[in-house]
RNA sequence: GCGAAAGUAGCUCAGUUGGUAGAGCGCAACCUUGCCAAGGUUGAGGUCGCGAGUUCGAGACUCGUCUUUCGCUCCA
């Protein structure tokens, strides 16, 4: 049993690898670093959890469609929402602090100091001058002053001809030439400087010569951009609208851990909403406290979800907050809630030549809209819903059992149906109340060991419900019904069975 | 990527100074019991993460490598 969070968060990744929810990629290779693959309960639980977004979406906003993105992109879609510039991070190491830094905010840095004594000699000259100070002129004349800019204006100028060329060894030299030390063991004991493209690449064409470039895509929200007007102009849709869609998404994380909660290969669960321009923060207010509803709907608790709002925003952002699940290991992003302004229609826009725009008949205008995005990591849903599940339980005689408390309706398996005894007929009996049921919901038959040791293992993949067929149950046609969470059992007929479950495994209703 | 620790059956682990791999649980078959994992019998499953080296002989010692965990670093 565990006695801390570490080690529960160690035995559920036991659990979910000894039940079939999780595993290791490519296991009998030894694995490949942050990939895992969905077993049989895990890929069905995945399911289930999509399709409860999906539906929240599609369903309960008559003004939102969903649609499916292709993976692979046109190249350019990266160039116009700026990943390309922003993921090719310039990265060195301070060989004694065994810090890592970004070359260029490293650089970025030293320049602030230089810019800082600008400022104190500036300040300095107005406190001499009082009113008759003219700063443009100090700034052009002063001696000191112009040639601290000239230094700034040259380091920046070496600095965009070295990244423009991915010339790594001139960005160094910069580094070695500024003369900048570690902020924290003080030495200036550089490693090479290291491009890191965080976007995956490959080829399409199979001749190499006549081959592009692709980007395995790091986000699916491009993939709506992309498709604003064909889904305006096909779906009648009239702003403010959404659009929503789940996918794969791929990042080359520098450090990817925490088992399933940063993964290399991921799944998003996206909705990009457009509207209004000025209308924005109405709708990132409506958004947030939606999204955070429909997470609590999940009855993990009030105090498992919380806002976390961004101080530094995202190059495309104007607001930006996270909900935050309360982890085996803290406090960590779910879900992002972002208002995106027009950024990306805009970029989308001046790269492709295509007008991005919206008419909107009320004032008889064009404009392109504003977008507020929701963004859930389905695999941290994932974790989520099986961290709060997992259960070590003591029970009132001693023993102990693992059980996944698992929301009925995102359950792999919904119901087992188990003979008491297999002979004297009930395991017909119990063939035939599973067949009556299992075009609905996926069962389970087990006629296996002690009528306790099936329940327990039921407890361990989370099934909500067991049915239990004994010799009274061909007397009277009475089945008993065991309950996971509570372990409490009554009595049913079998013909009400139909009705027992629909109520059993109702969504909730954010 | 750096530092630390670990890797033996599906899981949890044992394996003495180097001498041809073990336990419990789980799994499968049969018998028995029959409402909360605990009966009996039998069985399947491991080139000890991988590769070198030392040795007559390596799960153990040495080196390399891969993977995992933790701490840094990154995270639009």
């Amino acid at each position: 049993m565990a006695t801390n969070n570490d080690d529960l968060f160690k035995n559920l990744i036991s659990h979910c690898k000894e039940y079939g929810f999780v595993f290791p990629s490519s296991e009998i290779y030894d694995g490949l670093s942050a990939v895992y693959d969905y077993g049989q309960y895990g890929s069905e639980l995945k399911n289930n959890i999509r399709a409860f977004w999906w539906n929240s979406m599609t369903r309960l906003h008559e003004n939102i469609v969903g649609i499916d993105s292709a993976i692979f992109m046109h190249p350019t879609t990266w160039k116009a929402s700026g990943h390309v510039d922003a993921f090719n991070d310039p990265l060195v190491d301070n060989k004694d602090s065994k810090k890592r830094y970004r070359a260029d905010v490293l650089i970025e840095d030293h320049l602030a100091k230089i810019e800082a004594k600008i400022d104190k000699e500036v300040a300095k000259a107005r406190d001499r001058f009082g009113d008759a100070f003219n700063e443009e002129q100090f700034r052009s004349t002063n001696p000191r002053v112009v040639e601290n800019q000239g230094k700034i204006d040259a380091i920046n100028d070496r600095f965009k001809l070295a990244m423009d060329a991915s010339d790594m060894v001139a960005v160094k030299q910069i580094i070695i030439d500024l003369e900048i030390a570690c902020p924290v063991s003080g030495t200036r004991n550089w490693t090479d400087v290291r491009q890191f493209n965080l976007m995956f690449s490959t080829q399409m064409g199979s001749v190499s010569e006549e081959s592009s470039t692709l980007y395995l895509r790091p986000e699916t929200a491009q993939g709506i951009f992309v498709n604003f007007l064909n889904v305006y102009k096909t779906g009648r849709m009239k702003i403010p609208f959404g659009i929503a869609q789940t996918g794969k998404a791929f990042r080359n994380e520098i450090v990817a851990r925490q088992f399933i909660f940063r993964m290399r290969e991921f799944e998003q669960m996206e909705m990009q909403f457009f509207v209004k321009p000025g209308t924005e923060m109405e709708w990132y207010e409506f958004w947030k406290s939606t999204r955070m509803k429909w997470h609590r709907s999940l009855g993990f608790g009030e105090s498992s979800h919380r806002f976390h709002d961004h101080i530094k925003l995202a190059h495309y952002a104007n607001a930006a907050c996270d909900i935050e699940f309360l982890f085996p290991f803290g406090f960590k992003e779910l879900e992002g809630i972002h208002s995106r302004t027009d950024f990306d229609l805009k970029s989308h826009e001046s790269y492709s030549g295509k007008k991005l725009q919206y008419f909107d008949p009320e004032i008889n205008e064009s404009y392109v809209p504003y977008v507020v995005e929701t963004s859930v990591g389905l695999d941290r849903l994932f974790l989520a819903v099986l961290s709060n599940a997992y259960t070590e339980e003591k029970l009132e005689d001693g023993a102990e059992r693992i059980v996944l408390r698992i929301p009925a309706f995102l359950a792999p398996v919904k119901v087992a149906v188990l003979p008491l005894v297999k002979k004297d007929g009930l395991p017909e009996l119990s063939r035939e109340i599973m067949d009556s049921i299992k075009s609905d919901y996926l069962c389970q038959y087990d006629e296996k060991d002690s009528i306790g040791k099936r329940y327990r293992r039921q407890d361990a993949i989370g099934t909500p419900i067991c049915i239990t067929v004994d010799h009274q149950s061909l007397e009277d046609g009475t089945v008993t019904i065991r309950h996971r969470d509570s372990m409490r059992q009554e009595r049913v007929n079998k013909n009400d069975l139909d009705q027992m479950l629909i109520q059993s495994f109702k969504h909730p209703r954010p």
